[in-house]
DNA sequence: GCGGTGACGGTCG
DNA sequence: CCGACCGCCACCG
């Protein structure tokens, strides 16, 4: 996983901090890696991620506990993947993020 | 260098 | 609980 810049490395190491069955938000992740207010450059910097990356992008949803993607079929599996460690979603979608979004210590 | 473009988010009605 | 708006800011053509 190529960094393109200082800012895109936060982003990656922030992101693989979040342990298997959580989930955190964009603007979570921005605000960890020091950069407030980059919601946004961080759903860049994963968009731009090989399919072969270890980090785990799936685990990142908007801050209203939903699946961002919106090209096709790319959604689906997000939430499969997130299914299969655990992640719950309602029937329209929703991670109850009380229950699911990382915390840090 | 400029302007359109979002894997976003907070607010308001 | 929605949808509409608006502010944000690095990318890319």
């Amino acid at each position: 996983m190529p960094a393109r810049s200082p800012a895109y490395a936060a982003i990656y190491r922030t992101v693989r901090r979040v342990p298997r069955g959580r989930v955190a938000t964009y603007g979570q992740i921005a605000a960890l890696a020091g950069l407030p207010r980059h919601a946004r450059q961080v759903g860049y910097a994963l968009h731009a991620l090989s399919e072969t990356s270890t980090v785990p992008w799936y685990r990142i949803l908007n801050a209203q506990g939903m699946i961002s993607l919106t090209r096709e079929g790319s959604g689906d599996l997000q939430r499969k993947l997130l299914e299969l460690e655990g992640v719950v979603f309602s029937a329209r979608g929703h991670v109850d993020l009380k229950r699911f979004q990382w915390v840090p210590r």
